[in-house]
DNA sequence: AAACTCATCAACCGCGGTCTG
DNA sequence: ACAGACCGCGGTTGATGAGTT
């Protein structure tokens, strides 16, 4: 059964924006701001329409650092890398891109920059559309070991290009090591790649949207997303067992890497907010 | 000049995820 | 814990203009 409709059709105007209707929605959005209400802002800005229909137009084209038209190389080349590495997840390759939206990117790449790409005899390869496993973040190791090594959850750095919002269910896996292909020297980082869980039997890992659960028979076990709190400290003493010197290098080293832009920043240029464990440390 | 095809991109749609009471 | 409301995303559609026959 799907959901009710977000209003009501038959009174909502829809198809082009009149430049009446985008001055409307501009100077209201930069009085005051949407408010976090999209479903009321085109009642208060005076506007027939939809309020998805509202925030999709402040989003994709009044919004004032937009850019439109003329991809350049780099950025052609940064959508090609990413698209290779997380598939169609077009608000994640736009939020590399400054001033580019998702509607743009998924525009342009299925107009333009596929067609570019195969006709200079690039394979495209989705890791989403070529991989039947439904966690998004998995990528088959090429030929796992032959027997497990002990478990070893490694230091992770700049893990930003796998987009934080699935950890919550999946999270009872391993980092991979990964570079990204193919991208100017800015972005050139190294991550890692979720994988199987170790069948080590002596540990077992499990997740929620707040939290990290480790049980390795040691004293700590838990990690608490929010850092509050006393689960905070706990998770200070925890961090030493599994091999971090800190919260901010389990998760990727944001903070302390010069190398990387930090979700802070990022986020910042986006409309596209942190998600999961990374809403509850940036947001 | 008219008819047709193709390319582009703004906008819509429906769904999953998250938030809130 | 649950349900309803809302947000954000990715896929798709359709209007429009450019190019071709």
């Amino acid at each position: 059964m799907g959901r009710a409709p977000c209003c009501d059709k038959a009174n909502v105007k829809r198809g082009p924006w009149s430049p009446e209707e985008d001055t409307a929605l501009r100077s209201y959005v930069e009085r005051h701001g949407t408010g976090g209400n999209w479903i009321s802002l085109p009642q208060k800005a005076g506007l027939k329409r939809c309020g998805k229909s509202c925030r999709l137009r402040w989003l994709n084209y009044l919004r004032p650092d937009i850019k439109h038209g003329g991809f350049t190389e780099e950025e052609d080349n940064i959508i090609f890398s990413l698209y290779k590495t997380i598939g169609s997840r077009w608000s994640v390759i736009a939020s590399h891109l400054h001033g580019r939206t998702d509607n743009d990117v998924k525009n342009y790449w299925n107009t333009k920059l596929m067609k570019k790409i195969m006709a200079a005899g690039e394979t495209i390869n989705s890791p989403i559309s070529n991989n039947q496993n439904t966690n998004k973040f998995h990528q088959p190791s090429p030929s796992p070991p032959a027997t497990s090594p002990p478990v070893q959850i490694p230091v992770m750095k700049a893990e930003s290009f796998l987009p934080p919002t699935t950890l919550d269910s999946n999270f009872p896996y391993a980092f991979e090591p990964y570079q990204l292909p193919q991208l100017p020297a800015e972005l050139a980082v190294t991550g890692y790649n979720l994988c199987p869980p170790s069948e080590d039997p002596s540990l077992s890992v499990s997740a929620s949207s707040s939290s990290i659960t480790v049980d390795d028979g040691g004293t700590n076990s838990y990690i608490d997303w929010n850092g509050e709190g006393a689960y905070f400290d706990q998770a200070a003493a925890f961090f030493p067992e599994l091999g971090f010197s800190s919260w901010t290098e389990l998760l990727g080293g944001f903070v302390t890497s010069g190398t990387y832009e930090s979700p802070t920043s990022l986020w910042a240029n986006t409309d596209t907010k942190p998600q999961g464990v990374y809403q509850s440390l940036y947001s």
